[in-house]
DNA sequence: TTTATTTATTAAACTAGTTTAATGTTTTGA
DNA sequence: TCAAAACATTAAACTAGTTTAATAAATAAA
């Protein structure tokens, strides 16, 4: 387990790539986050309850799912470390989550609560506009997303991720990267043969 | 052509909608807005362009959409009265858009420049909340099409769009109902028909 | 009002991706 | 370290959705 200190360094940073925070603000609000240990296999969130929190990985692998009505999950993203993690939609509007997060990995995180995280809105200004940033820029991520779901074959997609995200590559299952993708991972395994065959 | 008073009780509707925000400085935010006219087939923004702009729609409808390297159009999504429309990633990052906006309608907008919504993030503090909560609430949104998009067949999602976008359905061909669907104008046929006959 | 253009429908051949199931491989856990 | 479970691969039959093309219907333009 790393020590507090040393995590927070990360999510300083990570403040840092948004906006131009004081250091007694970045201070302050750090202060708010408290750290937990998830190991592997293990939930953050399951469906049906109502997300408490808004997370910074600082450690491991999360994946963010929705299971449908027929029993087949789809991956809406993947957080390692220096990721935010939460169901947005459970978190504001203090409804029944329709979401899991689970640890791939044995993970850390640093957690905020939603009662801080008002108190951080009201008291530190800047917090305001960190979370406006960063949620614009989620959302242009997942517009793009969108539109190569729409217009590209699976075969692109799953190029385009393997050139994305070559560290996530590694630490993934193909069933997980499928469910990411939209596809089986019997299409998949194809996909790939097809892809080896060529080089 | 409605009067720029009477289309400014829009926008205060909506604002009200997200956030509670005083008298004054409603008065003030929507001061900076101005009114244009998009006549039918015109556009509001081209590919390539820099997104100069934060509009909110009082009349008409609006597409915005993206064009793959093959020719074919994705519907990002539609904005119909007391929507928002812009090119989020290009109005912040100032860099050239990959979008279309384009008046499918006769239609009216009040916009905002960069600068004066800059203005209005500095000086008036409840805007950048504002903006947060609906950014918050667009990728909500978008979350759940896109799992949808993951999970559900064509025919669903076509079922799906009608039962939610009633008044939209009227308004649109066939052909922008699949770009936003992601399937061809033939197939949506095919589920229409396949749907009447079940009836 | 007539003509040109866009849109919707249908059919038929095709392709991308699924389903089921069998087999081997890797990982996990007691 | 051994057995059980999870994962990856392959094949074969299948289905959802595309493509092309022809025809009819609706809209727009002159």
């Amino acid at each position: 387990m790393t020590c507090i200190l040393q995590m927070t360094v990360l999510l300083k940073q990570n403040i840092a790539k948004h906006i131009s925070l004081s250091a007694n603000e970045t201070q302050q609000f750090c202060a708010l986050f408290e750290q937990k240990l998830i190991p592997k296999k293990s939930f953050l969130l399951r469906e049906g309850e109502i997300c408490k929190f808004e997370g910074f990985v600082t450690k491991g692998l999360f994946r963010v799912y929705h299971i449908d009505k027929n029993g087949f999950e789809q991956i809406l993203y993947f957080a390692i470390e220096n990721w935010w993690i939460t169901d947005i939609d459970s978190f504001t509007a203090e409804t029944p989550s329709q979401l899991f997060i689970e640890a791939l990995e044995d993970s850390e995180v640093l957690l905020i609560s939603k009662k801080d995280k008002e108190f951080a809105y009201a008291n530190l200004p800047q917090i305001e506009k960190l979370f406006r940033v960063m949620t614009q820029k989620t959302h242009v991520a997942l517009q793009r997303r969108m539109i190569d779901n729409l217009s590209k074959t699976a075969e692109s997609r799953y190029i385009e991720f393997t050139e994305k995200y070559p560290q996530l590559l590694q630490r993934l299952s193909n069933i997980q990267i499928g469910a990411y993708l939209g596809i089986t991972n019997v299409f998949l395994s194809n996909i790939r043969k097809k892809i080896a065959v060529k080089k």
